[in-house]
DNA sequence: ACCTGTTTCGTTAACGTACACGAATATATT
DNA sequence: AATATATTCGTGTACGTTAACGAAACAGGT
C-alpha cells in the first residue's frame, strides 16, 4: 500500500478515468496502433478535458532516443570568416540542449565546388536524422536535396537565404531586399545627390548570385522610390583573389571616380584595402558583415558601415527551432533578422 | 539476470568503479554529509575521469522539486509601454522552461510609487524563490532589498540598468554611457559642428535619472572627444504630463531654437507631438525605444532615429540566465545589448 | 464446437537520479 | 567488556514515460 497510492498524475491519471492501463493510453498518445476506436474515442476525450501535456523529462528518459540534427553549411575558408558566426551559434544551442538528449553534428560544404554539397547531402540522408539545418547556397541543388529530406520526412530548417515553396518549418536570416533597400538609405547620408556610386558584387560562383542580385534589387529600388538621381555603376568581380580585384577597381576608379563604394557582400575588407593602397580617402564605402578584417577597417575609418545580420543569432535559432518543432511545439515560419547598421562607435556591442 | 546487467551508465557506473552503492555517489555529488573522507575522495576522482555530468532530465524527475523564478519589474503604465517588451520576453522564456520544471512568476511596482517596490519585494522574500530577476529602478531600495537575497541565497539577475557590487550572477542591458556617447555620434549625420543640441530629460521621479544622466555624459563625452564645438542647452522635466512638457519646451524654443532635440528615454514621441503642434520641420529628433507611439513619429519623419536595446531579449535573457545558472551552468556575468539604430526603413524589421 | 489468427489490451521492467529508511561499522562512554 | 551513540553506507521505492511481452477477447473458417 505504499505505492503510488492515490496521487497518479498523467498518465496515470488519464487510465484511471477511461477505466483502462496506462499502456493502453500510450498507445494513443503516441498513435500506435493497437486500440479499438471506441477506447481510443474516450482516451482522447479525457486527455483535452484535462489538457494534458506530457513530461518532457519523463519521456526523454523512457525512450532513451536520441534526437538527431544535421546542420549543412558552408565551411570556413580562408577567403572568408563569415561562417564561423553562424557554426558558434550552433554550437551553443548544441551544448544548450545536450543535456536534453539532442545530438547537432556538422557538416561543411565548399562554396567554390557544387559538387562538395551534394556529396555532403548524400550522407546526411543515409545516416538519417531527425532534422536539418541548411544553409542552401546552391539553389538547384538545396531544392533537390530538400525534395529528397520531405520524402524520408525530415523537417527542416533554412538560414541566411531563403528558397520559396520548400515547406520548410522555419527560414531564419535576412531580408536580402530590405537589406539592399537599407544600404541606399544610409548612402543618403555619406553622399549628396547626383554624386556617383560603385556597387560591387565579388563572388566567385554564379549560383551564389541571387543572393547578392536581391540586395542589388533593395539597392536600386530605394533611389527609384525616392525619386533621387545617382549614377550607379556596377561591376562584377568573378575572381575572388585580390589581385584580380584591384585592376578592376582600378580600371573602374580611373574611368568613373564613384564617391560611394557599396560592397554587396563581406568582402569589402578587401576594397578597404585597395582604398588604403591607392591612399584613397574621399570616397565612402559600405558593406556587410561584422568580420575582424572588416571592422579593423571600420575603426581607421575606410569602411564607413557594415550592415550585419545576427549570423551567430541565426545558427542558435536555427537548430532551436527545429528541437522546439520536434518537440511539437508551434515555430514561427519566418524570422527575419534585423538589419542592424555597425559604425565605428557601437562595434564594440555587436554580438555577432 | 534480466535486469540492468551489464550497462550501467551515470552514478551507477561510478558506484560499480568505486565499490560503492549509488546511494554513496549520490551524496558526493550532491554533497550531502555521511561519507568518509576516504571514498568521497576515491568518488570525485574517479567523477572526474569519466568527465560526468549528471542527466538533469532523470534529476528533474526524481525530485520533484519545481525551479520557482520571480520576475520583479515596473508595471505596464499608460504613460509607456515600455515594459511590456521585457515582460514578453519573460513569457517567453517562461513557456520555453515550463516543460523543465520552471515556474515563473510575475510582480509589478509602480514607477512612481517607491512603496509599491518595497512591498512587493517583501512578498517575494516572503513566499521564497530560488532565483530573482530585478530591474533595480529604485537605486536605494533595490541594493537593501538584494542585500536580503543575498542573506537567503536566492541568487538574481539585473537588467535594465545597473548596479555595481551586488554580486549577481549577470547584467543583461544597455550599456547606458555609451548609448549615449552613439546618440551624438548619430547627430553627425544630422547636423552640422557649430549648430545648437537641445538635451531633454523627461522623468518624474528623481530616483530615476541616475539612468538618464549616464546617457548624457556619454551624449557629452563623445563631442568633447571628437573636439566637435557645439551648444547644448539642457532641460530637465520633472512632470511627464503633454501639457508642462509644451509649455516648457515652447519656452526653450522661443529663447534658443535647436536644430537638434535629443530626448534621453522613451517619451520622445511627446516632443514629437510638440513638433507636430507647432509645425516644426527643420529641426531634427532623435530619442529612445521601440514603442506605437514612437514608430509612428517615425514612420512620417517627425523622429529621425530611434536607439533601442533588445528589451525584449532582456526579459527573455534574463530568466534564461538564472535557469542556465541554477542547472549549475556558468553565466555570462554582464551582457550587454546591442545597440540598435531604428530608422523608416529598417523599423519593420526591428523585434523588439 | 474447435482451432487459428488477429485485434485489443494489461503488466512489467527499464531510463538515471533523489531520498527515506534502516543496517552495518566505528567511536565514545561507563 | 559491554553498552550507547555517531558515523558511514546499502537497499528500495518513486518520478512519468516508453516499449517489449504476453494474456485476453474476438473474428473467421472448418
Amino acid at each position: 500500500m505504499k505505492k503510488q497510492a492515490e496521487n497518479s498524475t498523467g498518465i496515470r491519471e488519464i487510465a484511471k478515468r477511461a477505466n483502462v492501463s496506462i499502456g493502453t493510453v500510450d498507445r494513443v498518445i503516441n498513435n500506435r496502433l493497437g486500440v479499438s476506436a471506441k477506447t481510443k474515442e474516450k482516451i482522447q476525450k479525457i486527455i483535452e478535458e484535462l489538457d494534458y501535456q506530457p513530461n518532457i523529462m519523463a519521456r526523454m528518459l523512457a525512450s532513451k532516443k536520441v534526437i538527431k540534427i544535421a546542420a549543412l553549411i558552408p565551411s570556413v575558408s580562408n577567403e572568408t570568416g563569415y561562417w564561423n558566426a553562424p557554426l558558434k551559434g550552433i554550437n551553443q544551442a548544441a551544448s544548450e540542449i545536450r543535456n536534453f538528449g539532442v545530438m547537432v553534428e556538422h557538416y561543411f560544404f565548399d562554396q567554390n565546388a557544387k559538387q562538395t554539397f551534394i556529396n555532403q547531402a548524400d550522407i546526411i540522408l543515409k545516416k538519417g536524422y531527425d532534422g536539418l539545418l541548411l544553409a542552401p547556397m546552391f539553389e538547384k541543388e538545396s531544392i533537390n536535396f530538400l525534395a529528397r529530406c520531405r520524402q524520408h520526412n525530415i523537417p527542416f530548417v533554412l538560414i541566411n537565404s531563403d528558397l520559396a515553396n520548400q515547406a520548410n518549418i522555419a527560414y531564419i536570416g535576412p531580408d536580402l531586399f530590405q537589406s539592399g533597400y537599407l544600404a541606399a538609405h544610409l548612402s543618403k547620408y555619406l553622399i549628396s545627390p547626383s554624386q556617383r556610386v560603385l556597387l560591387v558584387n565579388i563572388s566567385r560562383e554564379i549560383d551564389l548570385h541571387h543572393h547578392l542580385l536581391k540586395k542589388e534589387e533593395g539597392f536600386r529600388a530605394y533611389f527609384e522610390k525616392e525619386n533621387i538621381v545617382v549614377d550607379i555603376d556596377k561591376i562584377d568581380v568573378n575572381e575572388t583573389d585580390y589581385n584580380s580585384l584591384q585592376k578592376i577597381l582600378k580600371q573602374q576608379f580611373e574611368k568613373n571616380r564613384p564617391n560611394l563604394v557599396f560592397v554587396t557582400n563581406s568582402r569589402v575588407s578587401s576594397v578597404a584595402k585597395f582604398f588604403n593602397e591607392y591612399k584613397i580617402k574621399d570616397v565612402k564605402l559600405m558593406g556587410y558583415d561584422f568580420l575582424e578584417e572588416n571592422i579593423t577597417h571600420l575603426k581607421n575609418g575606410t569602411i564607413d558601415f557594415l550592415i550585419c545580420q545576427k549570423p551567430q543569432e541565426q545558427g542558435y535559432k536555427g537548430v532551436m527551432s527545429i528541437y522546439q518543432h520536434l518537440l511539437q511545439a508551434t515555430v514561427e515560419s519566418v524570422q527575419y533578422m534585423p538589419i542592424d547598421i555597425i559604425t565605428k562607435e557601437n562595434y564594440i556591442y555587436y554580438k555577432n
